[in-house]
DNA sequence: GTAAAACTTGACATCCGTGTAAGGGTCAAG
DNA sequence: CTTGACCCTTACACGGATGTCAAGTTTTAC
Protein backbone atom coordinates (compact mmCIF):
# COMPACT_ATOMS: atom_id res chain seq x y z
CA UNK A 1 0.00 0.00 0.00
CA UNK A 2 1.40 2.97 -0.84
CA UNK A 3 1.55 6.82 0.26
CA UNK A 4 -1.96 7.67 -2.21
CA UNK A 5 -3.53 4.54 -1.57
CA UNK A 6 -3.55 5.21 2.44
CA UNK A 7 -4.71 8.97 1.76
CA UNK A 8 -7.52 7.39 -0.25
CA UNK A 9 -8.46 4.92 2.15
CA UNK A 10 -8.51 7.57 4.88
CA UNK A 11 -9.29 10.74 3.38
CA UNK A 12 -6.00 12.10 4.97
CA UNK A 13 -3.81 13.89 2.44
CA UNK A 14 -0.58 12.11 1.62
CA UNK A 15 0.88 15.46 3.67
CA UNK A 16 -0.44 14.71 6.36
CA UNK A 17 0.29 11.29 6.95
CA UNK A 18 4.03 12.27 6.29
CA UNK A 19 3.34 14.22 9.03
CA UNK A 20 1.98 11.78 11.12
CA UNK A 21 5.24 9.85 10.43
CA UNK A 22 7.65 12.93 10.89
CA UNK A 23 6.21 13.06 14.56
CA UNK A 24 6.53 9.77 15.64
CA UNK A 25 2.89 8.40 14.49
CA UNK A 26 3.03 6.12 12.17
CA UNK A 27 5.67 4.00 10.54
CA UNK A 28 6.31 2.84 7.14
CA UNK A 29 8.56 0.83 5.76
CA UNK A 30 10.37 1.84 2.36
CA UNK A 31 10.96 0.39 -1.03
CA UNK A 32 14.17 0.24 -2.55
CA UNK A 33 13.70 3.48 -4.19
CA UNK A 34 12.44 5.27 -0.91
CA UNK A 35 8.59 5.20 -1.26
CA UNK A 36 7.02 4.59 1.65
CA UNK A 37 4.79 1.32 1.92
CA UNK A 38 2.11 0.85 4.53
CA UNK A 39 0.48 -1.99 5.66
CA UNK A 40 -3.41 -2.82 6.03
CA UNK A 41 -3.44 -2.03 9.87
CA UNK A 42 -2.16 1.31 9.36
CA UNK A 43 -5.32 2.29 8.08
CA UNK A 44 -6.80 1.69 11.34
CA UNK A 45 -4.13 3.57 13.34
CA UNK A 46 -4.69 6.77 10.76
CA UNK A 47 -8.25 6.81 11.88
CA UNK A 48 -7.26 6.83 14.71
CA UNK A 49 -4.39 9.36 15.07
CA UNK A 50 -7.48 11.63 12.72
CA UNK A 51 -10.11 11.57 15.92
CA UNK A 52 -7.39 11.90 18.55
CA UNK A 53 -6.30 14.95 16.57
CA UNK A 54 -10.04 15.96 16.19
CA UNK A 55 -10.77 15.70 19.86
CA UNK A 56 -7.91 18.19 20.40
CA UNK A 57 -4.75 16.48 21.34
CA UNK A 58 -2.14 17.42 20.06
CA UNK A 59 0.52 15.17 18.13
CA UNK A 60 2.95 15.09 20.90
CA UNK A 61 0.41 14.05 23.03
CA UNK A 62 -1.06 11.83 20.48
CA UNK A 63 2.53 9.61 20.50
CA UNK A 64 2.91 9.53 24.12
CA UNK A 65 -0.69 7.82 23.92
CA UNK A 66 -0.65 5.80 21.07
CA UNK A 67 1.64 3.32 21.74
CA UNK A 68 -0.52 1.91 23.97
CA UNK A 69 -2.61 0.51 21.42
CA UNK A 70 -0.86 -2.18 19.95
CA UNK A 71 2.36 -2.72 21.85
CA UNK A 72 1.83 -4.12 25.47
CA UNK A 73 2.53 -0.71 27.26
CA UNK A 74 4.66 0.30 30.17
CA UNK A 75 1.20 0.68 32.55
CA UNK A 76 2.77 3.30 34.26
CA UNK A 77 0.76 5.79 36.90
CA UNK A 78 2.63 8.78 34.58
CA UNK A 79 0.30 7.20 31.32
CA UNK A 80 -2.95 6.25 33.27
CA UNK A 81 -2.79 10.00 34.80
CA UNK A 82 -1.90 11.58 31.53
CA UNK A 83 -4.98 9.10 29.89
CA UNK A 84 -7.69 10.05 32.30
CA UNK A 85 -6.60 13.82 32.30
CA UNK A 86 -7.35 13.79 28.34
CA UNK A 87 -10.25 11.63 28.88
CA UNK A 88 -11.89 14.48 30.87
CA UNK A 89 -10.73 17.19 28.56
CA UNK A 90 -12.81 15.49 26.03
CA UNK A 91 -15.62 14.54 28.36
CA UNK A 92 -15.74 18.62 29.52
CA UNK A 93 -15.67 19.30 25.31
CA UNK A 94 -18.92 17.03 24.86
CA UNK A 95 -20.65 18.93 27.94
CA UNK A 96 -19.81 21.90 26.23
CA UNK A 97 -20.45 21.45 22.77
CA UNK A 98 -23.93 19.30 24.27
CA UNK A 99 -25.09 23.50 25.51
CA UNK A 100 -23.93 24.73 22.34
CA UNK A 101 -25.82 22.31 20.55
CA UNK A 102 -28.73 23.46 22.60
CA UNK A 103 -28.12 27.07 21.98
CA UNK A 104 -27.89 26.57 18.37
CA UNK A 105 -31.10 24.27 18.51
CA UNK A 106 -33.13 26.52 20.03
CA UNK A 107 -31.88 29.59 17.24
CA UNK A 108 -33.13 27.24 14.54
CA UNK A 109 -36.05 26.47 16.26
CA UNK A 110 -36.77 30.31 16.51
CA UNK A 111 -35.84 31.32 13.37
CA UNK A 112 -37.02 28.87 10.60
CA UNK A 113 -38.91 30.27 8.10
CA UNK A 114 -42.40 28.75 8.04
CA UNK B 1 -18.47 48.07 33.48
CA UNK B 2 -15.14 48.61 32.15
CA UNK B 3 -13.04 46.22 29.94
CA UNK B 4 -11.19 44.88 32.73
CA UNK B 5 -14.37 44.12 34.98
CA UNK B 6 -15.99 42.25 31.53
CA UNK B 7 -12.75 40.28 31.71
CA UNK B 8 -12.92 39.08 35.09
CA UNK B 9 -17.09 38.41 34.92
CA UNK B 10 -16.22 36.18 31.77
CA UNK B 11 -13.04 35.06 31.66
CA UNK B 12 -12.22 36.31 27.98
CA UNK B 13 -8.79 38.29 27.98
CA UNK B 14 -9.09 42.20 27.57
CA UNK B 15 -7.15 41.12 24.33
CA UNK B 16 -9.99 38.76 23.12
CA UNK B 17 -12.90 41.15 24.04
CA UNK B 18 -11.48 44.11 21.59
CA UNK B 19 -10.51 40.94 19.31
CA UNK B 20 -14.57 40.58 19.55
CA UNK B 21 -15.49 44.20 18.92
CA UNK B 22 -13.27 44.16 15.98
CA UNK B 23 -15.07 41.30 14.00
CA UNK B 24 -18.46 42.89 15.22
CA UNK B 25 -19.73 40.29 17.98
CA UNK B 26 -19.72 42.81 20.77
CA UNK B 27 -20.26 46.55 20.99
CA UNK B 28 -19.31 49.05 23.14
CA UNK B 29 -20.10 52.52 24.06
CA UNK B 30 -17.01 54.91 24.78
CA UNK B 31 -16.05 57.33 27.55
CA UNK B 32 -14.93 60.92 27.08
CA UNK B 33 -11.65 59.49 27.09
CA UNK B 34 -12.15 56.65 25.06
CA UNK B 35 -12.38 53.98 27.31
CA UNK B 36 -15.17 51.39 26.90
CA UNK B 37 -17.71 51.02 28.75
CA UNK B 38 -20.32 47.72 28.51
CA UNK B 39 -23.77 46.94 29.38
CA UNK B 40 -24.51 43.98 31.93
CA UNK B 41 -26.03 41.87 28.53
CA UNK B 42 -22.42 42.36 27.85
CA UNK B 43 -21.39 38.99 30.19
CA UNK B 44 -23.96 36.84 28.73
CA UNK B 45 -23.10 38.14 25.14
CA UNK B 46 -19.14 37.31 25.50
CA UNK B 47 -20.36 33.87 27.27
CA UNK B 48 -22.24 32.81 24.10
CA UNK B 49 -19.34 34.34 21.78
CA UNK B 50 -16.84 32.02 23.65
CA UNK B 51 -19.06 28.62 23.61
CA UNK B 52 -20.20 29.53 19.70
CA UNK B 53 -16.28 29.67 19.28
CA UNK B 54 -14.89 26.63 21.40
CA UNK B 55 -18.15 24.64 19.34
CA UNK B 56 -15.58 25.80 15.74
CA UNK B 57 -17.73 28.46 14.17
CA UNK B 58 -15.00 30.80 13.33
CA UNK B 59 -15.91 34.44 13.79
CA UNK B 60 -17.69 35.65 10.67
CA UNK B 61 -19.58 32.97 11.33
CA UNK B 62 -20.59 34.08 14.44
CA UNK B 63 -21.11 37.77 13.23
CA UNK B 64 -23.83 36.14 10.59
CA UNK B 65 -25.49 34.11 13.22
CA UNK B 66 -25.29 36.34 16.79
CA UNK B 67 -27.45 39.01 15.59
CA UNK B 68 -30.80 37.01 16.02
CA UNK B 69 -30.47 36.61 19.30
CA UNK B 70 -30.80 40.39 20.40
CA UNK B 71 -32.74 41.74 17.38
CA UNK B 72 -35.92 40.58 15.81
CA UNK B 73 -33.61 39.17 12.99
CA UNK B 74 -34.63 38.93 9.25
CA UNK B 75 -36.00 35.57 9.25
CA UNK B 76 -34.75 34.29 5.37
CA UNK B 77 -34.45 31.09 4.26
CA UNK B 78 -30.56 31.59 4.04
CA UNK B 79 -29.99 31.78 7.68
CA UNK B 80 -32.55 29.93 8.49
CA UNK B 81 -30.50 27.27 6.93
CA UNK B 82 -26.90 28.62 7.98
CA UNK B 83 -27.97 27.96 11.33
CA UNK B 84 -29.31 24.11 10.89
CA UNK B 85 -25.94 23.43 8.59
CA UNK B 86 -23.87 25.07 11.81
CA UNK B 87 -26.34 22.94 14.17
CA UNK B 88 -25.50 19.86 11.99
CA UNK B 89 -21.68 20.24 12.25
CA UNK B 90 -21.84 20.31 15.73
CA UNK B 91 -23.91 17.17 16.14
CA UNK B 92 -21.74 14.95 14.08
CA UNK B 93 -18.68 16.69 15.88
CA UNK B 94 -20.25 15.63 19.09
CA UNK B 95 -21.04 11.80 17.82
CA UNK B 96 -17.36 12.04 16.73
CA UNK B 97 -16.15 12.74 20.15
CA UNK B 98 -18.61 10.31 22.05
CA UNK B 99 -16.22 7.61 19.64
CA UNK B 100 -13.41 9.37 21.15
CA UNK B 101 -13.97 9.45 24.19
CA UNK B 102 -15.17 5.81 24.13
CA UNK B 103 -11.57 4.97 22.45
CA UNK B 104 -9.63 6.92 25.58
CA UNK B 105 -11.63 5.26 28.07
CA UNK B 106 -10.89 1.80 27.38
CA UNK B 107 -7.14 2.61 27.17
CA UNK B 108 -7.81 4.05 30.49
CA UNK B 109 -9.51 0.86 31.96
CA UNK B 110 -6.83 -1.19 30.06
CA UNK B 111 -3.74 1.10 31.70
CA UNK B 112 -4.81 1.63 34.58
CA UNK B 113 -2.19 1.20 37.62
CA UNK B 114 -3.99 -1.33 40.20
C1' DG C 1 12.51 2.74 -23.84
C1' DT C 2 9.59 6.38 -23.06
C1' DA C 3 5.91 8.94 -21.08
C1' DA C 4 2.75 9.70 -17.43
C1' DA C 5 1.54 9.12 -12.86
C1' DA C 6 2.98 8.82 -8.38
C1' DC C 7 6.38 9.60 -5.06
C1' DT C 8 10.49 12.08 -2.58
C1' DT C 9 12.38 16.10 0.39
C1' DG C 10 12.49 20.87 1.58
C1' DA C 11 10.72 25.21 2.20
C1' DC C 12 7.45 28.60 2.69
C1' DA C 13 2.41 30.02 3.34
C1' DT C 14 -2.06 30.04 5.63
C1' DC C 15 -5.62 30.31 9.18
C1' DC C 16 -7.24 32.66 13.46
C1' DG C 17 -7.79 33.35 18.05
C1' DT C 18 -4.73 34.82 21.43
C1' DG C 19 -0.31 36.56 23.81
C1' DT C 20 2.59 40.32 24.40
C1' DA C 21 5.32 44.51 24.13
C1' DA C 22 5.76 49.44 23.23
C1' DG C 23 4.41 54.02 23.92
C1' DG C 24 1.08 56.75 25.44
C1' DG C 25 -3.60 58.38 27.50
C1' DT C 26 -7.46 58.16 31.31
C1' DC C 27 -9.41 57.92 35.79
C1' DA C 28 -10.10 57.78 40.71
C1' DA C 29 -8.04 58.17 45.27
C1' DG C 30 -5.04 60.56 48.34
C1' DC D 1 -1.44 67.76 41.55
C1' DT D 2 0.35 63.36 41.65
C1' DT D 3 0.47 58.53 41.68
C1' DG D 4 -0.79 54.01 40.46
C1' DA D 5 -4.02 51.18 38.29
C1' DC D 6 -6.27 50.73 34.28
C1' DC D 7 -7.07 51.49 29.41
C1' DC D 8 -5.94 52.89 24.44
C1' DT D 9 -3.91 51.53 19.62
C1' DT D 10 -0.56 49.36 16.76
C1' DA D 11 2.13 45.79 15.56
C1' DC D 12 4.46 41.61 15.65
C1' DA D 13 4.58 36.44 17.10
C1' DC D 14 2.92 31.99 17.91
C1' DG D 15 1.03 27.20 17.59
C1' DG D 16 -0.01 23.37 14.81
C1' DA D 17 -2.05 20.92 11.32
C1' DT D 18 -2.41 21.41 6.60
C1' DG D 19 -1.83 23.48 1.72
C1' DT D 20 1.22 24.26 -1.94
C1' DC D 21 5.15 24.91 -4.92
C1' DA D 22 9.58 23.34 -6.73
C1' DA D 23 12.86 20.30 -8.44
C1' DG D 24 14.06 15.85 -8.69
C1' DT D 25 13.43 10.43 -8.45
C1' DT D 26 10.68 6.08 -8.81
C1' DT D 27 7.24 3.28 -10.52
C1' DT D 28 3.95 1.73 -13.80
C1' DA D 29 1.89 1.23 -18.27
C1' DC D 30 2.30 0.93 -22.94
Amino acid sequence: MRIGDLSAATGASPRSLRYYEDQGLLTSSRSSGGQRHYAEAAVERVRLIQSLLSAGLNSATIQDVLPCINNEAIRTPWLAARLTSELQRVESQIEDLHRTRTVLAGLVKQYRVE
